[in-house]
DNA sequence: TCAAAAGTGTTCCGAATACACCCATGA
DNA sequence: TCATGGGTGTATTCGGAACACTTTTGA
């Protein structure tokens, strides 16, 4: 047992992980498996040990509880609402994670105990829990602003990609469609993208040239001022 | 006294309440009376109460320790780390203030407990107790994207001012000249000021014309899909 | 009458947009 | 040979940037 002079809230973080399909930007929910919110669905999350920072917590859950060891991970809101929790006073530090959908698709259900975890797509939420509706709100309004004017997107797709599949990411999560041509002007004008001499495999038609992200590149043009935009 | 079956962080609010000179920027800081860190200046902040969210506790710390009442308000940042007070372990959810300087400027001595309250320019920071250097970094940067995107410039300014001191507010944030002409063709273009019937006053040379920011109808235009971009 | 800031338009350049056809591949 | 997506260039429009002089006011 542990005593204070003055009553204390609880702290947890929440994850909100976003993943991409073919057609679909989608987030990784689980079902709970005990009250309060039985049976609902809500992000994975859980509470913060004294000896890790929140964005160390945040790593440890989705790891425990997803199996996803490394991603993006960015510090999204802190959610304070008296109420939000049945059980008594606790406040969530959130964060939204960016993760290659491919990777996980099939791993995730595999992981640690009863609870189960689905991947949902962001237009098809069922009901959450707790104020988990309100936390998803922000994550995606976070993502689809930050993704315009932060290279943040090439953490949802494959090392090596084609540029018709960044420009449906940009499609998907914007919601809204971009001229091919102008697209591909304007993102290789960047000159952030390595042309790689491979090319796409397996489809029926042309193949596509594969392209890389240049992170490193990138830093450097930053930081003289550069800011990438879309 | 409060007990816990497992340990728990104590939780703090911070506030970084940014305010506008003639020619400054500049932030309100709390010199401590106490250990840790006594004699250094910090910002003001607190522990966050059982029965209030941490936008509540912000807006109270501020009225208890500056007797600031009500002005711009946003969550910045949650700050984690493990060794950040000396006393233990102490997760701050800091936020930033938008404040009218004039207001305040000699109101904020009188207040409360012994401790000084005074305001520094962003360029001549003090050395800061905690991790306040990093909170700032933090918040500076915050304010500096965040001005150029949305229009809150204008919380920092009094009701109705000149389009000059507008200027010169984006020349301060923004730490760049900008030129007059386009400046103001641009701010009118987007036909979110009113123009009153009303100058200057005082001034030794031609007055200029007064304006007013009308946030109903920027609401009702961002609402239409319309983005404050300067 | 001087100093100090207010107010005002036009030209130029670069970026964003709109737009349509041929190419390569596997089925 | 057909269906499917890959890949490419130009003309037009719009917004951003550069730029200098006259006006008003109080000291």
């Amino acid at each position: 047992m542990y005593t204070y002079e003055y009553p204390r809230p609880a702290l947890t973080v929440d994850c909100v992980i976003f993943g991409l399909d073919e057609s679909d930007l989608k987030v990784l929910l689980i079902e709970r498996a005990h009250e309060p919110f039985a049976g609902c669905w809500a992000f994975p999350g859980g509470f913060v040990d004294m000896d890790e920072t929140t964005e160390t917590a945040a790593k440890r859950e989705l790891w425990e509880e997803t199996g996803i060891k490394s991603m993006f991970l960015e510090q999204l809101y802190t959610f304070s609402g008296v109420d939000r929790d049945p059980r008594g006073r606790v406040v969530s530090v959130a964060y939204y994670a960016l993760v290659q959908l491919a990777d996980y698709r099939s791993e995730v259900q595999a992981s640690s105990d009863a609870k189960k975890a689905e991947w949902f797509s962001v237009n098809e939420m069922p009901k959450l829990a707790f104020d988990h509706a309100e936390v998803f709100e922000v994550a995606i309004n976070r993502l689809k602003s930050k993704v315009r004017y932060q290279p943040i997107g090439f953490e949802l797709l494959p090392e090596k990609f084609t540029l018709s599949q960044l420009q449906k990411l940009y499609e998907i999560i914007l919601n809204k469609e971009l001229d091919k041509r102008n697209f591909r002007k304007k993102i290789l004008s960047m000159d952030l993208l390595v042309e790689l001499p491979e090319w796409q495999k397996g489809v029926s038609h042309r193949a596509a040239k594969l392209y890389q992200f240049d992170k490193v590149k990138y830093k450097a043009l930053e930081s003289k001022g550069f800011s990438f935009e879309l």
